[in-house]
DNA sequence: TCTGTAATATTTGTAATACCAATCTAGCAC
DNA sequence: GTGCTAGATTGGTATTACAAATATTACAGA
């Protein structure tokens, strides 16, 4: 039909740098990633510091505009790019986070039980509260007290109390003083956080204050270990409020419908 | 120079959407991804079955290609989708596998030393052997036992060695019977181990037969508590294990070239 | 009938263009 | 100075047209 317009291919690539016909020049979106992979690994490019604009990476790398964005969406997905409508695609700063998304999916589809997710989040915890116990720093501490505090504080609203609860939990981990456990332990909690967890704790049960103050003595313990600097209680201590959290929760059930085993194509 | 008196714009955006914990995705590309993600999550689609052509989604979502293949890479890129070239778009299958590049940004980025690297792990893989010594079947020790067997055999090899090294941890973590631990603990190898160490094992030092020896018996120490069901000591010789192999390298230089913290833009 | 192979169809990958939408910037009015 | 507006800059989406990899089908030959 239009076999006229098809020369196309004349001006696009810059003079000289003619495509060679033999090698398949393979995933041009590859060759965006791998430049500002580059760019970043080899410190020639921050964290919150702007990248080129796509038209001038199309000219850079000399691939189209479409497979430049194909790359840049690609890191972003991986959360190392953040891209503004209008402002510029930057590194990303700030706290060093991991994407729980990947994690929920997994747990979606192979059926990941809440037992093992606690059992996961045990592991980790009980690691991060021996570090902290080991490295927290004052204000570290203060940031946990602080919370202990507002759980005993909270035990009449459930909603609140579970706020402080994961705030609790985050600010241990940020007291390990170790960015990469924290930001594993971060990664896990927000993937077990459902929101029909948050709307059962909301059901206030006759029992649920009751279960609350428990639970803050737990915390209590835990903060008392760490701040003692006893590193075994502080792991035992996480340990047996994990345990406890557990059996509070019919934790067999999977994460999400279940997911039926499919043909393989 | 576009006629501002136009339809543009007329809808105030989209109300009350809470989701999307990750900045960077954009509005067309979103309802692909929340399309896909609810096939999923409802389980109407599972691991290794087939997404519908692209230009199908494009029916069917109302969304033209450009932003139906924005969401799919996105998805792929968190290792939920995997997309095969003339072949067509799958769910992932195969075993829960959590992607290492992002963690590798974060330690390039942050600066992340290799002794944080070997902390994280050692909180991970202390947990992980714990956990095996309770729930390690039959096959799982004979995995982790075959490859002290090939450790033993190597001593001379160190490349080889290396190799048995990292599928002994591999192996443990498979026996943790937690498939989120495992994935973790992979993840966070994964990301530790880079090129330069590769190199470094291959270069026979005139100790390094000798450390390997030691290396292999510690493996072996580590196999027969799990074998034995003993917790503490598994945890126990874990660590060691894990403190030894960290004392071996210069472990307070970062992983990859420093990066200066750069202005915000 | 079975098998290997070539033609054909299907499906993802890249390019080019045009325009929309959000943001930033500079200049002007007050 | 403040506030506003017009333009420039930059990312977002749509469309069209092919290219490239893979899957399927049809057919010739044994």
């Amino acid at each position: 039909m239009q076999q006229m317009g098809r020369d196309r291919n004349l001006e696009p690539r810059r003079a000289g740098v003619v495509v060679s016909p033999i090698v398949g020049e393979t995933a041009a979106a590859d060759r965006v990633i791998q430049y500002v992979r580059r760019l970043i690994l080899e410190g020639r490019l921050g964290p919150g510091q702007r990248l080129p604009p796509e038209r001038t990476l199309v000219a850079d790398i000399g691939v189209s505009r479409t497979s430049v964005r194909a790359g840049l969406q690609a890191l972003a997905a991986k959360g190392i790019l953040f891209i503004r409508h209008g402002s510029g695609t930057f590194v990303a700063d700030g706290p060093p986070v991991l994407d729980s998304e990947p994690l929920r999916f997994l747990a979606a589809l192979h059926g990941f039980t809440r037992r093992e997710m606690f059992e996961a989040r045990r592991a980790l915890e009980v690691g991060a509260a021996g570090l902290a116990a080991e490295h927290a720093k004052g204000q570290d501490l203060a940031a946990i007290s602080d919370e202990v505090t507002e759980m005993f504080a909270s035990v009449d609203d459930p909603q609140t109390f579970l706020g402080h609860d994961v705030r609790f939990h985050h600010a241990i981990a940020a007291a390990s003083g170790n960015p990469i456990v924290a930001s594993i332990v971060e990664m896990v909690t927000r993937a077990s956080l459902s929101r029909e967890l948050r709307w059962k704790m909301q059901q206030a049960s006759p029992a649920t204050q009751h279960d609350l103050r428990v639970a803050a003595d737990m915390h209590r313990r835990i903060y008392h270990a760490i701040r003692d600097r006893d590193r075994p209680r502080a792991e035992r201590e996480m340990s047996d409020h994990l345990l406890a959290s557990e059996r509070e929760q019919d934790a067999d059930r999977p994460m999400d419908a279940a997911v039926a085993p499919a043909p393989r194509p």
